[in-house]
DNA sequence: CGAGATTCATGTGAAGTATACCTTTAGGCTTAA
DNA sequence: AAGCCTAAAGGTATACTTCACATGAATCTCGTA
């Protein structure tokens, strides 16, 4: 009956992925890689809380993908386990970056007060209303610690002012059988320049920084979730190694590797291929760069499409020559009148076309041409096939 | 011929305006006691 | 009277404008050799 096993598994799922789940941001590994002494160090802070102390708040920061939100969650879990039985240990997580959920200061306390198991009206009460509220809640806690953990903590503090922060450190004051201890995550490096000096003094009483994985460590992470993600034999010679070096390139960011990995396997499967292979991860990372372009085109608004638009259309109708601030305008004039749409002055133009600079979808850069003034020198960054897709969209979106 | 002044076309910054959307609050309406 | 709803008032973010000043090399000007 040896042909029958062939046919069938000729005929079983082509599917490269025996669990597709693992490669997906949202997965939890059992085991952190490379992140040993943060994990100790994270521990070793909040300890003391298994006794009911108060430990230091915490500060984490550190660049995207480099596993700040899983290492804190596999500390808090370990830490869940072990206070289960006594209850003396709270951890509530709140991502702040979340629309609609948790951006604003208002929002964020709703949150709290229904993860603590109580309501509150979506909206119409004041704010200190709310603040009253989740200090009654507290004081009827049997708990004596709770430990709150504030991730992309920077994204919710450029909306709100950092006053909330403020009033969070400063809650302890006020309850006396419960108390908390903040654990605040972010990207931003620069993010604890931003805030006040009071609140800084008393929100980082621990700082401790993320860098970068490098591209062994990228592999090492690649090689343990691809061995669940694939069925055997799946992932050629190399690819890892090429996966990790382009994540690395762009710094190190974890996600983006298994983001890659992912990707080049789905690519792979289309294909019909038995493995994934070098090229499907050139491809892969095209794709993800493409997909990248394409959503900042279509998402801008119409003035910046315009803008975009007259750029494509200049830079394809003679790309010998130099495209200039000056030229971008006069043609973006005519498109805009021609579609009825209001006319911006040269100075917002110039800060879209900076816009565009910085969103990496042309270079700009700032020359003297003597007598003949000062000018951006305009170039695409983008590839071909990119930008004529990219084209397809705007004269959709602007009904060309 | 060369040093310094001039000039051009736009960069850059600050401050103001318009608009849309959100939060807050006060007043009025409803409901239950 | 308490609770709830709603509409006006007040706030805030965004996208833009206006005004004013800054830039830096090609070009012009003029004094000098």
């Amino acid at each position: 009956m040896v042909e029958l096993d062939t046919i069938f598994n000729s005929v079983k799922d082509r599917s490269l992925f025996k669990n597709k789940y693992v490669l997906q941001s949202n997965y939890y590994p059992e085991e952190i890689l490379h992140r040993d002494n943060e994990v100790k160090h994270i521990a070793s802070i909040l300890a003391p809380s298994l006794l009911g102390q108060k430990t230091s708040n915490l500060f984490i920061y550190g660049k995207t993908g480099t596993g700040k939100t899983l290492s804190v969650q596999y500390v808090t879990n370990e830490l869940t386990k072990r206070a289960k039985s006594s209850k003396i240990l709270r951890i509530e997580y709140i991502n702040c970056k979340l629309k609609k959920v948790a951006d604003t200061e208002y929002r964020i306390l709703a949150e709290l007060i229904k993860k603590l198991g109580s309501e509150v009206p979506p909206t119409g009460l004041p704010t200190d209303q709310v603040y009253l509220k989740f200090i009654e809640i507290l004081r009827n806690c049997e708990e004596k610690l709770l430990i709150l953990i504030l991730d992309e903590i920077d994204q919710a503090v450029k909306r709100i002012s950092s006053d909330f922060l403020y009033n969070l450190t400063r809650l302890n004051s006020e309850l006396d059988k419960i108390q908390i201890v903040i654990v605040g995550i972010s990207n931003d490096l620069k993010f604890l320049d931003m805030i006040d000096q009071r609140v800084r003094s008393s929100l980082s009483e621990e700082e401790l920084v993320f860098h970068p994985y490098n591209a062994l460590q990228l592999q090492d992470i690649l090689r343990k979730r691809s061995d669940i993600a694939f069925k055997s034999n799946c992932v050629s010679e190399g690819v890892i190694a090429k996966c990790a070096a382009f994540a690395a390139r762009e710094h190190g960011d974890s996600r983006r590797a298994l983001d890659l990995l992912r990707v080049a396997a789905e690519i792979a499967e289309r294909e019909a291929s038995t493995k994934i292979d070098m090229k499907h991860i050139d491809m892969a990372n095209n794709k993800i760069e493409r997909d990248k372009i394409l959503d900042i085109v279509e998402s801008g608004t119409k003035q910046f499409q315009l803008v975009l638009f007259s750029i494509l259309d200049l830079s394809k109708s003679r790309p010998e020559e130099k495209i200039f601030t000056g030229n971008v305008y006069n043609y973006y004039e005519n498109l805009a009148k021609r579609l009825n749409i209001d006319v911006l002055t040269q100075r917002r133009i110039g800060d879209l076309i900076a816009e565009l600079d910085m969103l990496g979808l042309i270079n700009a850069v700032v020359i003297s041409k003597g007598r003949q003034g000062r000018t951006r020198q305009i170039k695409l960054a983008i590839p071909q096939k990119v930008s004529e897709k990219a084209r397809e969209i705007l004269v959709e979106s602007l009904h060309l």
